[in-house]
DNA sequence: GAACTCAGCTAAACGGTTTTAGTTTGAGAT
DNA sequence: ATCTCAAACTAAAACCGTTTAGCTGAGTTC
């Protein structure tokens, strides 16, 4: 593949000036470095001329700044992730920043070699939803002074900054909802993963048991193995605790393939069982009856992260005081809970 | 922000060599360069060791490649671009390569940009969903000898490799089986842009009425305005064509919109209207009732973009002749068109 | 004519790859 | 025992396209 592009040197050649010149004057520079403005300009028609852009390769080189984020989700297909990574590319892309990302599905070894990727091609910031067993690198990453905003989920021992929801009343919310609607046997379907926000999801319904005295009925779906076992463990969950009148799913992956098995057993939602699931989405809205959800506040989710990225950036080190912010969720109460 | 990365020249300096002998053996070249195993395995040990990899960017800088594909779509957000986005994801990775993915939104200035800052970054080959007016700037990439290829869309005036769906005939199909269930009055939303594939979607609709007779209705919702648009104009469509007793949409974002009017419009399906939707997903599986769509074949479409554009890579030009290819799609028939 | 401005240039990085040019070694020839 | 020459190995240097610290030479000013 021929790269036959332009360069500065191919400028300053045909100008007969230096590459300085014309680097000063590319960025901005002419003024400060007084170079004259008929030359300034006469660089600037020539550029436009030939349309020559730099090579962002060459210069992040020298600078050490590639102007470029690396996103890592779990997984792009998942519509929460798509969404965010939605909103962040925009975010990013008003401040010139441009977003390279990439899924874990979950693993870790798949997560560390993205991570080792996205310093190999130097991004400037790493934004990252992080699997478990992902600690020792970031703590590194920290320690080579990059700048990290950990998203949706934490590591408990590793310091760095984190913006997710405040998961643990969120899913209290949900629940107390329910309970608020005269429901008894009130269950959680979760995973069992040690994942931070599965854990403060299960605490909050264990928070809004103990307040009410309510019974524990929790399903957990091996993580690694959630599209096989799904539905067996979910229909012998069912089957074996006759008593419940209403679900709360922590995850909208659960919700859904669960609420697929329910229609499938002609379990009728509301009448038989309530439901609630985590991460609104189109198919929760549209489903009949619509199902009650927790929504993030993803606009705002994605302006902290790059706000608080871009400021690390700025600051040119990363700043001993870490954020950690969990904003509100809310509560979209649709048929299913009724 | 520090970047304190070890290099080459570190290691050559540690160990008491070259440079060159350090790139040789870490580039496998050590038996061709005639490097001594005792050497090679030393260097290799201690690059283990101290945890070094090399700088994608001066790598990139003197070979001219990024191990890196640029990936432009519609919208990220979008579950058809998400999902194939996910397995073109996992098929370069596969490959050693590297997606970088944008979305345009369909707008046009947009697409520019990122082709742009694409080819300044350095991507080996470019993967576009294009919008219109992209023709003369993927001409000039094509010039420039860059691996390129299109998909979901192509631009009628420019010779370039294609991998998408027969719409035409997937579209024709979807009709059929409306007009075979005794549908005498079939309707089909799509949006007034000239994309390829939204007039290759009404001709396939266009054929049916002629082989049958049947009378047109067509709405083409404005493109860029669809979401304010689509509610007013859909309603009063159905409002002054009362004979319509089936629809087929010619995206799922037309569908989904419209189905939730039509719900709210009372509107029963599939007895006063039957459906049928293009690009099947979660939401259209799981409304009730189920609604029928023509579904993409995205493995196979990932697989195809990527095998192509690694060949044309490996060749190192670009290949006179293109290819233009055009899957066969599947309807999937569910209750929404009995 | 010393000091100061201008306006622009030189050259050294940045971190690799690749080409060219050596330097040892040791085996065989003389 | 010395010489030659290929084999085996390694070093030096050029280069990729930028940025940037430090310099220079010409014209003013006082």
């Amino acid at each position: 593949m021929k790269r036959n592009r332009i360069s500065i040197k191919d400028i300053s050649k045909a100008l007969g000036l230096s590459n300085t010149t014309i680097s000063f004057i590319l960025n901005g520079k002419a003024e400060e470095m007084r170079i004259s403005a008929q030359v300034a300009e006469k660089v600037l028609a020539y550029v436009k001329e030939v349309g020559y852009t730099p090579n962002y390769l060459a210069r992040g080189l020298v600078t050490g700044k590639t102007n470029t984020i690396g996103f890592i989700v779990e997984s792009i297909g998942n519509p929460f992730f798509s969404q965010i990574a939605s909103l962040i590319e925009e975010q990013a892309y008003n401040s010139g920043y441009k977003i390279i990302y990439s899924s874990t599905n979950g693993k870790q070894e798949k997560a560390l070699e993205l991570i080792r990727m996205f310093r190999d091609r130097g991004v400037d910031g790493y934004i990252i939803c992080p699997t478990d067993g992902l600690a020792e690198e970031i703590k590194q990453l920290r320690e080579e002074n990059r700048s990290i905003v950990l998203f949706d989920r934490y590591l408990p021992s590793v310091v760095a900054h984190y913006i997710g929801i405040d998961n643990e009343r969120a899913m209290y919310e949900a629940c107390k909802h329910l309970a608020d609607g005269g429901k008894k046997n009130i269950a959680m379907v979760t995973t069992d993963s040690e994942q931070t926000q599965m854990i403060s999801r299960l605490a909050g319904y264990q928070r809004l048991l103990k307040e009410t005295g309510l019974q524990s009925h929790v399903l957990q779906v091996p993580y690694d193995d959630i599209k096989q076992r799904l539905q067996p463990d979910f229909e012998s969950f069912i089957k074996n605790n006759p008593t419940i009148d209403a679900i709360c799913f922590a995850t909208n992956y659960l919700a859904i393939g669960s609420l697929e098995i329910m229609r499938n057993l002609h379990i009728s939602i509301p009448d038989q069982i309530s439901v609630v699931a985590f991460d609104d989405n189109e198919v929760l809205r549209l489903f009949q009856p619509g199902i009650t959800a927790v929504e993030q506040p993803l606009e705002e989710m994605a302006k902290l992260i790059i706000d608080r990225l871009l400021l690390d950036l700025k600051l040119g080190k990363v700043t001993e005081k870490t954020v950690h912010k969990e904003l509100p969720a809310r509560l979209i109460i649709r048929a299913s809970s009724l």
